[in-house]
RNA sequence: GCGCCCGUAGCUCAGCUGGAUAGAGCAGCAGCCUUCUAAGCUGUAGGUCGCAGGUUCGAAUCCUGCCGGGCGCGCCA
C-alpha cells in the first residue's frame, strides 16, 4: 500500500503538533481524480478533541513533515481539511517489487497466525438432490473457507448433517413404496408428504437390481430401515459428486446422531439446567430464553421426549466451541433466521464466547430466464437440481455468480446472462484478462524472452501502467478485509477492476516488441497480473485458463 | 402483530465501516482492429441514494418514525 511511504512522517509529524499519543492516521482512497493517491482525514477527526480550525490543523501537520520524503511527490491541502499525498512514480516500482518477490503466493496474508476456523456450509440432509438454490450456500461457505485458508487460517470444512428425522423416515417410506410396486406389491400406497422426486424410483430400481433377493426377504420395519439406509447412502453420494464437480471438498461430516450416542446433548441439557435456565412445563422441558434477553421461552424437549432442533443445535456449537476453534462461520440461508438468537443466546449461557461464531445468513435466490422468474418446485418431481444448473452455465459461473454478490441482498441470477459466453459474462471478463496475459508471455518464451526479475522498472511511468500497479498494491488488503469481514463478493469487484486496469494498460503500452526496457518492464507488470488474477480466481474456485 | 434482511441510474448491483463533484456492469448512443486474443478499449448519456425528521464541520452510510419488497415467527428441521 503506497501509504506505507508516508505513515511513520504522520505520526511523526501528529507528535509535534501535539495530538494525543497513539492518534493513528486514518486513510483512505480519494475517489476523485486530482485529490492524490491517497488522503487523510485526520485533520478533521482531531479538531474536534483539540478545537482547533481543521484547515489550521491541517497545515500545521504539513508544516512539520520534513521538506522532502522518499517516494513522496506533493502533499496538499484541500477541502474542509483533508491532506492528499501523490507519490512519485518510484513509490509505484517498489510496491511492484515488493509483490513479484512474493512469487506465486502473491496477496498471501499470516494475519490468522494459525488460528483455529471451523465452517461449516452445505449441510443439506440426505433426503434428496441439491437443489440449484443451494449453489449460493455451496459457493458462498467454501470461498469463504478458501479466504481464511489464503490469510493463514487453520481451516475445518465442515457438513452438519441429520441421518435420524422424520425427513428421513419419509425418505425410507417413498424408496420402500417403490421398491415394493417394482416387486409387484401394487397395494402398496406412496405416503402423503412422501418424496415424489426422480431420484425416488432411480434409487429404488436400483435397490432391486442389485439385491433383489434381499429386499424380497425383507418386511416392514426391516424394509423401511434397509430403504432408508440405501436412500441415505444413494443421496450422499449425489450430493458429494455434485460439490466435486464444483470443487469442494469437506473435512468433516458431523452427523446430529452423534451428539445423542456419545451423551453430548444430555451434557447440554444438564449444563443449561444447572444454571437454572431449564424448566418443566406441560410434561414438556422448557429453555428459559427470557432470562436471557430473548423475546419467548422455548420448548427443547417435546413432552413426547423428542428433542427440538434447537437442543442438538445448541449442543453442536458448544462441540465446536470445545473442540477448540478460534472462530466459528456458519453459513445459513435466510430460512434460518429465526433459530439463530435462541442458539446463540443457549451457548453464551453455557458460558461460551458467541463473538467466535459469525452467522453469515444468504438470502434467497431467483433464477431468471429472458427476464422471467423461473419457478421449481420441490414436490412437483420437476426440480431444478444443482447438476442442472451446472450442466447448463458450467462450474466457474456457478461459483462466480453466487459469490458475486453481497450475501444480505436477494440474488436474482440471470440464466441468460450465465449461459452467454461472451462479453457480457463477468466471469469470461476475469478469464480473458488472464488468458491474455498468459498469450503474451507464451509468445515471449517462443521468442525466447523470459519474464526478467531483475527488470528496471522506472520506466513504467504511463497512467495505465501507474493505475495497475496502484491496483495490485490493494490484491493484498481486499483479501485481508474480506476475510475480516466474511465476506467473499469484494474480490469479485476487485478482480473486475483489476480486470479492466490491465486490459486498458494492454490497449495503451505495446509489450512485445516495444524497446527493451519497456518490454522487460512491462512483461514484469504482466506477469505479477497474471498471479494476482490467477490466486483471486482460484480463491473464489473459478479456473484460470491460459488459453481461450 | 413481532424479529431479521433489502430499498442507490431503465435493469442487475458496488460504495473500503461518517468524507470531497455518489460509482461499475448490462441495455442506449458515438467512436477504435495491416502489430501482443475486439471475449478488448475510448467517449457520451443516465440520480430528489424509498420518504420525513434527528445527530455534526460533513450522512447513501449512524439514530427514530413511516412507506414498499423478501424471509421467518410450531412441542417441524
Amino acid at each position: 500500500m503506497l501509504q506505507r511511504f508516508i505513515e511513520d512522517h504522520i505520526t511523526q509529524a501528529l507528535q509535534v503538533i501535539g495530538a494525543p499519543n497513539g492518534t493513528v492516521a486514518p486513510f483512505e482512497l480519494p475517489r476523485q481524480e486530482g485529490h492524490g493517491h491517497v488522503a487523510t482525514t485526520v485533520a478533521m477527526t482531531l479538531a474536534k478533541s483539540l478545537k482547533q480550525n481543521p484547515r489550521m490543523l491541517a497545515q500545521a501537520l504539513v508544516d512539520a513533515l520534513p521538506k522532502t520524503m522518499d517516494h513522496v511527490q506533493s502533499v496538499e491541502i484541500a477541502g474542509p481539511g483533508f491532506i492528499n499525498i501523490s507519490f512519485a512514480p518510484s513509490a509505484f516500482h517498489v510496491l511492484l517489487r515488493g509483490m513479484y518477490d512474493e512469487g506465486d503466493t502473491l496477496g498471501r496474508s499470516t494475519m490468522g497466525r494459525g488460528k483455529r476456523v471451523n465452517v461449516e456450509y452445505v449441510s443439506a440432509n440426505p433426503t434428496g438432490l441439491l437443489h440449484a438454490g443451494h449453489g449460493r450456500n455451496c459457493a458462498v461457505g467454501d470461498t469463504l473457507a478458501n479466504i481464511y485458508s489464503w490469510c493463514g487460517y487453520e481451516v475445518t470444512r465442515e457438513y452438519y448433517f441429520n441421518n435420524a428425522g422424520n425427513q428421513m423416515n419419509k425418505l425410507g417410506e417413498s424408496i420402500m413404496v417403490r421398491v415394493q410396486h417394482l416387486l409387484g406389491d401394487v397395494s402398496a400406497v406412496f405416503p402423503e408428504d412422501g418424496y415424489h422426486g426422480e431420484y425416488i424410483q432411480t434409487i429404488a430400481e436400483e435397490i432391486v437390481r442389485n439385491s433383489r433377493t434381499t429386499v424380497a426377504g425383507l418386511s416392514g420395519s426391516d424394509l423401511h430401515a434397509y430403504c432408508r439406509k440405501q436412500g441415505e447412502d444413494w443421496c450422499f453420494n449425489a450430493i458429494k459428486e455434485t460439490l466435486k464437480t464444483l470443487n469442494i471438498e469437506h473435512d468433516v461430516f458431523f452427523n446430529e446422531d452423534s451428539l445423542y450416542s456419545e451423551g453430548k446433548v444430555e451434557q447440554t441439557i444438564a449444563d443449561l439446567r444447572s444454571k437454572g435456565l431449564v424448566y418443566e412445563q406441560d410434561g414438556a422441558t422448557w429453555l428459559a430464553l427470557t432470562k436471557l434477553d430473548q423475546p419467548v421461552d422455548k420448548v427443547i424437549v417435546k413432552s413426547s421426549g423428542e428433542p427440538t432442533y434447537r437442543l442438538p443445535d445448541i449442543a453442536y456449537h458448544r462441540e465446536k466451541l470445545l473442540r477448540g476453534y478460534d472462530e466459528i462461520v456458519d453459513v445459513f440461508g435466510a430460512d434460518h433466521i429465526a433459530t439463530i438468537p435462541d442458539v446463540l443466546a443457549g451457548v453464551r449461557a453455557l458460558g461460551f464466547d458467541t463473538d467466535k461464531v459469525h452467522v453469515v445468513i444468504h438470502q434467497m435466490v431467483t433464477f431468471l430466464e429472458n427476464g422471467e422468474v423461473v419457478k421449481f418446485s420441490k414436490r412437483s418431481g420437476k426440480s431444478f437440481t444443482l447438476d442442472d444448473l451446472i450442466d447448463e452455465v458450467g462450474a466457474d459461473v456457478v461459483r462466480f455468480f453466487f459469490v458475486m454478490r453481497a450475501v444480505g441482498t436477494h440474488l436474482e441470477f440471470d440464466l441468460g446472462l450465465a449461459k452467454e459466453e461472451g462479453d457480457k459474462n463477468p466471469v469470461f471478463y476475469l478469464q480473458y484478462a488472464h488468458a491474455r496475459i498468459c498469450s503474451i508471455i507464451r509468445k515471449a518464451t517462443d521468442a525466447g524472452i523470459a519474464v526478467n526479475s531483475m527488470a528496471d522498472l522506472s520506466v513504467l511511468t504511463h497512467p495505465a501502467e501507474l493505475a495497475l500497479i496502484g491496483l495490485l498494491a490493494r490484491f493484498h488488503s481486499t483479501l485481508e478485509r474480506a476475510c475480516t469481514n466474511v465476506e467473499a463478493h469484494s474480490i469479485c469487484d476487485y478482480l473486475r477492476d483489476l480486470a479492466a486496469a490491465y486490459h486498458a494498460f494492454y490497449h495503451d503500452c505495446r509489450i512485445l516488441g516495444a524497446e527493451a526496457p519497456y518490454q522487460d518492464a512491462r512483461l514484469y507488470l504482466a506477469e505479477v497480473t497474471r498471479r494476482a488474477m490467477k490466486n483471486g480466481l482460484t480463491l473464489l474456485g473459478v479456473r484460470a485458463p491460459e488459453q481461450m
